[in-house]
DNA sequence: AAAACGATCAACCGCATTCGT
DNA sequence: TACGAATGCGGTTGATCGTTT
C-alpha cells in the first residue's frame, strides 16, 4: 500500500522552530485546537507539515509540560518501567506526568542505560572520564531530587504502592542483566499473574485514572494498555519479591 | 585561546496502527 | 471488507554546547 508522504517537501519548512512560529502554533490551537494535524499548519499559516506541527506541540509547547531535570524518583520509575514494557515510551511517559516519551527516550540513552550499565560492571571503571560534565544534570542523575515534588509521580504510581521503585536497585545488586535485555517471563508466571489480576482489579485497582489528562487519545486503547502496566507493575512486585 | 572531543536534545524519518468511507 | 488517509510511535540524526587537552 502505498503512502502519501506526510508532507510535499517543497516549500516546507524544517530545523528548529522560531519563537514566533512556537507563538502562531500555540495561539492557533489554543483557538482551534488540533482535531486535524495535517491541515493545522495550512489553517495556521506555518510552513510546516503537520507531523512537525504535532511533534512541537506534544514534546515542547504543551503547557502541561513539565520542564527541568528528571528527579531521581522519575529515573527509578523510568528504570523500572523500561524493565517491564522495553522500549514503549509513550506508554513509560503516560506514567510520568509531564514528561514526554522523546524526553524520556533521551534521558534513557543518555543518563540512564549508562548508568545501569556501569552498575552491572563493578568491576571495570565506574566513573567514564567525562561523568563532570554538565554538574547539574549528571548530579540529578546520580543523587536525590532535586527541586520537584514527587507526589504527583507518586500519585501516578499507587497502584503499584509496594513496588518502591525496587526493581532498580535489585538490578543493581544482581548485577545480572543490563536494562537492555528483555524481561524474560515464563509461563508459570503468565497464568499466577493473570489468575491474581482478575482479583486485584476487583479490589479496588483503579483503570484509567492514572492517566494524565494530557494523553492525547482517552480510549479503550489507553484504558487496554493500562490494565496490561499495572499488571506488569504487579508482576514486577512478584518478581522483586520473589527475588527478597 | 582554540581545537578536539563527547554529551545532550530537538527534530526528522519511516513503519505500524487506527480511523473513516 | 478493502482501501486510503491520518495519526502515533520508536529509532536515528545532526546541530549545539560544555569540557578537556
Amino acid at each position: 500500500m502505498g503512502r502519501a508522504p506526510c508532507c510535499e517537501k517543497t516549500g516546507i519548512k524544517r530545523g528548529p522552530w522560531t519563537a514566533e512560529e512556537d507563538m502562531t502554533l500555540v495561539a492557533h490551537i489554543e483557538q482551534h485546537g488540533h482535531s486535524n494535524w495535517r491541515a493545522l499548519p495550512k489553517q495556521a499559516g506555518l510552513l510546516r507539515c503537520g507531523k512537525s506541527c504535532r511533534l512541537r506541540w506534544i514534546n515542547y509547547l504543551r503547557p502541561d509540560i513539565k520542564r527541568g531535570n528528571f528527579t531521581s524518583e522519575e529515573e527509578d520509575a523510568i528504570i523500572q518501567l523500561h524493565a517491564m514494557l522495553g522500549n514503549r515510551w509513550s506508554t513509560i511517559a503516560a506514567r510520568l506526568p509531564g514528561r514526554t516519551d522523546n524526553e524520556i527516550k533521551n534521558v534513557w540513552h543518555t543518563h540512564l542505560k549508562k548508568r545501569l550499565e556501569s552498575s552491572s560492571k563493578p568491576s571495570i571503571q565506574a566513573e567514564p572520564k567525562r561523568n563532570a560534565k554538565k554538574p547539574a544534570v549528571a548530579a540529578s542523575a546520580l543523587e536525590g531530587p532535586t527541586s520537584e515534588p514527587a507526589s504527583s509521580l507518586e500519585q501516578s504510581l499507587s497502584t503499584s504502592s509496594a513496588t518502591d521503585y525496587s526493581v532498580a536497585s535489585s538490578l543493581e545488586n544482581t548485577g545480572s542483566s543490563s536494562c537492555s535485555e528483555e524481561y524474560q517471563i515464563d509461563d508459570s508466571f503468565w497464568s499466577e499473574t493473570l489468575a491474581m489480576s482478575v482479583d486485584s482489579f476487583s479490589s479496588g485497582m483503579e483503570i484509567g485514572d492514572t492517566f494524565g489528562a494530557d494523553s492525547a487519545s482517552p480510549s479503550s486503547s489507553n484504558d487496554e494498555m493500562d490494565f496490561w502496566v499495572t499488571l506488569f507493575m504487579q508482576a514486577g512486585d512478584i518478581q522483586s519479591l520473589s527475588h527478597i
